[in-house]
DNA sequence: TTCCGTTTACGAACCTAATCGTACATTTGG
DNA sequence: CCAAATGTACGATTAGGTTCGTAAACGGAA
C-alpha cells in the first residue's frame, strides 16, 4: 500500500525542505542556521514550521533523543515536478516549451547548460 | 520615465489576468462568466478582486460608463518571466535547464514542441 | 545538586488573501 | 412610472501561513 501525497509545501516550508534535501538529515538548529543568512526569523519560528511540517507528513523525525532529527519525507523530484506541472498548466496552457522560452527569455544559459539541454532533447527525439 | 512594477499577482489575480490577456478588455461580468466553469465564486468576489487589482495597478479600467471596462496593466510576458524567474532561483538554484528537465520529466512533448525547443536552442548557441 | 543554556511544546497575535452579505445607484423592460 | 435586474462600493468574516513570547523539560558543567 502506498501513501498518496499532496505535496503542497508553502514558501517557507520549501526553504526548509531545500536544506533537508541538501543535508539529508538535520536538527532544527542546523536548519535554522542554514537559513539564517537567507532570512532572519527567530529560532522558534523555524521550530514551529518544522513541527507543522511533521504534522503534515512533509518530514519525518527521530525523537528518540532529546534533540529531534528531521528528514524530508517528500522527494525533491516529485515536489519540483508537482510545482512546475501546476505552473505549466496554469500559466502556459500546458506547453512546457513555452515555459522554457520564458525561462531563457532574459538570461543566457551557460555552455554547460546548453549541452545538457541538447542532450535531453536528443533523448526525447 | 518608466514605471517600475512589482508584478506579484496572487493565484486568484492570475486567473483573472489570464482572462484579460485573452479577451483584451472585459467587464467584471465577462470575467466572472469566463471563470465560472473553472471555479464557483460569487459575482461580488470577482468584483472585489478586480477592484483590489485596480488599486494595485495590475489592471486599468474605464469607468466613464456605468459598467466599468477592465484591461490588464501588466504584460503576460513580464508576468510569466517574473514568476518563472522566481521559481528558477528558489527551486532550481538558478539553473533553467534543470527546471526544463523537470518540466519534461513525466510528460513527453509533441513533435512540434521539440522542434520549437531545438530552434530556440540553435538560436542560443 | 544547582544553575544555565538548549530544546520542545503550545498558544496568541498578526498579516494577507479570499469570500460573501448588504446597501445603494443605475439601467431596463413592462 | 415602477419593479426587477444589474452594477459598484464597502465592510465583516473566514482561513491559512508566519511570527514570536512564554513555559516546561532536559542536559551538562561547575
Amino acid at each position: 500500500m502506498s501513501k498518496s501525497y499532496s505535496p503542497k509545501p508553502t514558501e517557507s516550508e520549501l526553504e526548509i525542505l531545500q536544506v533537508l534535501w541538501q543535508k539529508g538529515i538535520a536538527t532544527v538548529r542546523e536548519v535554522h542556521e542554514a537559513l539564517s543568512d537567507l532570512k532572519d526569523a527567530g529560532y522558534t519560528t523555524t521550530l514551529k514550521l518544522m513541527q507543522i511540517m511533521h504534522e503534515k507528513g512533509l518530514v519525518t523525525r527521530d525523537d528518540s533523543s532529546k534533540t529531534h532529527i528531521y528528514k524530508a519525507n517528500v522527494s525533491k523530484d516529485k515536489t519540483q515536478q508537482h510545482i512546475v506541472g501546476k505552473m505549466v498548466n496554469s500559466l502556459f496552457e500546458g506547453s512546457a516549451s513555452q515555459l522554457m522560452m520564458q525561462a531563457f527569455g532574459n538570461k543566457k544559459p551557460s555552455k554547460k547548460e546548453i549541452e545538457e539541454i541538447q542532450q535531453l532533447l536528443d533523448q526525447l527525439k
